[in-house]
DNA sequence: CTGGTTATCTGAATAGTGTTCAGATTATGG
DNA sequence: CCATAATCTGAACACTATTCAGATAACCAG
């Protein structure tokens, strides 16, 4: 194990919980979700291993954090993605909802402890928080919308659009990544999802 | 830690290896992929800690092994329950091609850590098995072409089948378990796939 | 039936883990 | 400036994976 102390000039650290979670970051991308170890990442903050417990109840609920956190850290980057391609028409409605798929399997891609972190079950979501108000959720509805508004999509398609998308880009950057399909499918899939969807 | 031991009249267990696996898949059923501990493994089955290293090299590779095992029973399920609707007709093909579906989704929701050791990192495929030659694929495939050639689906959208179905499924299973979608969105999803994909 | 060989399993040890808690340290507000 | 509250330490407990020398017993040749 790495024993990189972090410098600290005072007893007290300053920013203990963001550093907890960025070392964790981290750690999980190296090592995967599972292998993260509570004593490592204080060995790298430069802190005690009981300090973390003042933040986080048990080493689960670091885990459940991180993971909101990356949710979020998924949406912008789609968000960013999509904003190559603003306007109404077709062909912009038709390469925004081509690129959220492409960011979603990028991002699996580069990140894969991140990804397995996420839909692994080492955050399930609960019940409270719907799906319908994540902002991933909420972009691919508005790109759906935009497809069939600018002619892009026949409208019988549209109340699949969601979960047919979304499912099959997860989980073909599921597949993909633990290597039941090869990374050249996820082109294909995208072909074979707009064709069905009659996209054009 | 429960230390049930298992009787043993002799010094010899007579089938330790088949003895830790079935035991291990019981653990991970209960308490997920990750918490799996080969101390209380040999607990159960009533053998020193240090005894199934004359099996498996690592904790790793026995999880590698389970995973393979189950997605060897993932494949004879799915058999099992399309053997249900035999013969060459529209109507046959139509429902072995909903089951296979329906199936994948039974076992995901009734046995989810063992969906999560299979599809969540922790058994990798090696780059030399082939999805191509796995039983599930397999069987996919067939009821693909069989789709084709009663008429029920399109040929245009053949070529996408495998792709298109196996990641819907695969997604929606993933995403239902760790609650990111309600449970009955999975039928919504067989709905809207069989409508892009023209199966009638 | 005997004795040696080999596969199998044990016991103890090493090094690392999550987590708790009494107490030490320091920041902060009156 | 001092009391209080927030923050962090050190030591401890129970648990983990993994290694390895040696104990045990199955097996097989004579």
């Amino acid at each position: 194990m790495s024993v990189l102390k972090v410098s600290r000039d005072s007893y007290h650290h300053g920013n203990l919980q963001e550093a907890i979670i960025q070392s964790a970051i981290k750690l999980i991308r190296k090592n995967g979700p599972d292998h993260l170890s509570m004593r490592e990442i204080s060995y790298e903050v430069g802190v005690s291993p009981s300090a973390a417990y003042h933040y986080f109840p048990d080493k689960d609920s670091l885990v459940r954090g991180i993971g909101q956190h990356l949710f979020g850290e998924l949406a912008s980057m789609i968000t960013k993605s999509i904003e190559k391609f603003p306007g109404t028409s077709a062909r912009a409605s038709k390469l925004r909802f081509r690129e959220i798929g492409r960011a979603y399997f990028k991002w699996a891609v580069k990140e894969p402890n991140l990804f397995r972190l996420m839909f692994g079950g080492f955050c399930s979501s609960d019940e409270q928080t719907s799906y319908k108000e994540d902002a991933s959720y909420i972009m691919l509805k508005k790109a759906l919308d935009d497809l069939v508004a600018s002619g892009a999509m026949p409208s019988k398609f549209r109340p699949y659009g969601e979960i047919l998308a979304w499912s099959c880009v997860q989980g073909a950057s599921n597949l993909i990544l633990e290597g039941h399909l090869p990374k050249n499918a996820f082109e294909d899939l995208l072909d074979g999802l707009e064709l069905a969807l009659g996209v054009k």
